[in-house]
DNA sequence: GACTAACCGAGACGGTACGTCTGGTCTTAAG
DNA sequence: CTTAAGACCAGACGTACCGTCTCGGTTAGTC
């Protein structure tokens, strides 16, 4: 029931030929975010996005076949990946992680994330998508703890990149079971203290 | 206007009274789990359970409000609470637990529930429900955990049901990460062993 | 599921034994009528009838078989039967008829007969019923005619019969096409003045 | 989720572009009729007339958004308006009318027409298309009559539009009691002849 | 006094239609 | 070839009502 669309006198968009055109793609991508941010997932359909950004369908359809599709490129537009910097000891570079990206998660945009989880289970594409970009942030996240063992933080044995998809998993959990109020620093400190070397 | 039904001849369930009938609902879970099995996620509709059940819509959704709701009634049918067993040592304890957990959730059945987290991140009442899922299971490991604290096995200052959080986030990740064919044995060493007292 | 029963301390009617209860119908004419009133002819449903009157659908069903059935009844307990009454001559006698069931027509009781016309269209029952009603009511209106004729008033050959449909029709007419406020008087003289002697 | 629609090799209507197709109209309006035809005013629902003319219920609403708009638009397609034709006397001439009209509404065609006053006794939009159709008809009615006063056939002071008006109420009263096997001729003497004058 | 028979309120049941919504496909018309 | 627009078929959504059924309890009249 389109209310009344007297208020839009807009001066549409055009083609602006046999290419893409940048102005649609920018009008799309922040009518799904909007819609995203304001009526939650069940509000971003393929039908309100072309509503709202004053797109045909079939254009929509053409770059974005799926909604999954939109749901990742939206999260691409804003994802803030985090840059892990060192803070001297692992707990402390670990908690700073969790602070981070459980202040992100909590955000609007963040909260994308999510979504993208759950289309994933069911959604190959997005899984695809969701894959590599999990195993970026791991090899990040590696890298961080990677840091501490070069120092002789970690004890014997301990690979960082199995250790980082421990504190990756842990993220995950508060993420998805709504606990991202979670203290970081406590967090990190359950989750790393048994895998670096007694202090003397 | 179903003025003559002479033709269907067949043996339907009718009411029983004034009180909700057990065969019915029984006849619903059943499509309900195996439209699952056949379709996926997408063929889990309330009007193709109604129809496969032959149960009428309206009873469908008086007793199961929403999909997400007939999804954890399923699962809550199907599910195979693990029995933890102490296994003498806590690694080889939670390698069984993996074993067990991850063989389940690749079968049909098992595979509703990363369905089930993937509808909690949207849907408020299936978010509850997982929750209370999640705990009880939580518990469960937490004393298994404990088994192993008896023991003496377990460096000291680690919380049980600290430790089992991190060991439930690993197994959530590999789920929803499409990884269930992880060695359990290794796994529950990498997660496991910085928590334990060193072997002399 | 009644969370709670508390506020219905209810003193409802109960069988009275192996008969007929006379409150129950009661109550359900009551239930209809007022339905009916409150909203229209969409508004009276079975299941509405019987949540309204406190009464069990098979209750219902039993007693009035159809929507149409109960229409018929509501209407038969209000009607206002015209008592004719002469006038002195053929037009204002007409004239009283039609200010009587006009007025009749523009109550909400009144309406409940152009729905029943309506209803007859597509009910068999009702039809029946409604040609019952008609020819009574004909009878009546004949009878007022022959005052007339009695009194040397009608042109020759004239037979009441036929005349009265003529009266009756322009009667529903107007019903049927919401023009209930013609002046009756004026109306009687365009119907009948044709077919009385002309005056010296 | 139509995944495979292989079976059904039917050359569907598809759009052809940014507006209305008449083939799809033509086809609703078809199923429509037959419907009414088959099954009766019952049988006439939203859903078996998308069914049946392998529309969308969308496409449907759009066009006509209720019952009673269809049942006019299927009335509109049949109706065959009388051309009246002058007899050289009124009574003929109405007897004519009375002949046609009577023959029409007892085909299947017509006899949407009570279905469509009864319709409009419960629906504003259906009684608003009835009664610009019913002034239509009527002024046609009163040309005819006006026919019979240019020939000195009224009586003074008789008006044609409100002979037709009685003319008219008497042919409804037929149709919608079931009389339609009334003798035509019979019947256009008993509501005409009081209002022409006497021969001599 | 026990028993039968019908009545009554309640409400679950299998269905069907409603009117709305979204998904994808397609065509047009403009650039 | 791209764009906005939007018609089209399909079908799921959740609600409401249909008419049938069983329940558990009532009362009147019969044995």
């Amino acid at each position: 029931m389109p209310e009344s669309i007297g208020e839009c006198a807009k001066p549409q968009r055009r083609s602006i030929g046999a290419r893409r055109n940048p102005a649609t793609e920018a009008a799309i991508l922040d009518a799904a975010g909007d819609l995203l941010r304001e009526k939650g997932v069940h509000g971003l359909t393929m039908e309100a996005v072309a509503r709202r950004a004053q797109a045909g369908k079939a254009t929509l359809y053409k770059w974005w076949p799926s909604c999954g599709a939109l749901l990742i490129a939206v999260y691409e537009r804003s994802k803030g990946a985090h840059q892990h910097s060192d803070r001297g000891n692992l707990i402390d570079t670990i908690a700073e992680f969790y602070r981070f990206v459980f202040a992100f998660w909590q955000t609007p945009e963040g909260q994308v994330f999510r979504l993208i989880i759950a289309e994933a289970q069911s959604d190959k594409d997005v899984a695809e998508a969701l894959e590599g970009y999990r195993l970026e942030r791991l090899a990040a996240l590696s890298e961080a703890v990677g840091w501490a063992q070069a120092r002789g933080e970690l004890r014997e044995g301990v690979e960082p990149d199995v250790l980082a998809d421990t504190i990756m998993a842990a993220a995950w959990l508060r993420l998805l079971t709504d606990r991202l109020t979670t203290d970081p620093h406590r967090l990190a400190r359950d989750v790393v203290s048994g895998w670096i070397v007694e202090k003397q």
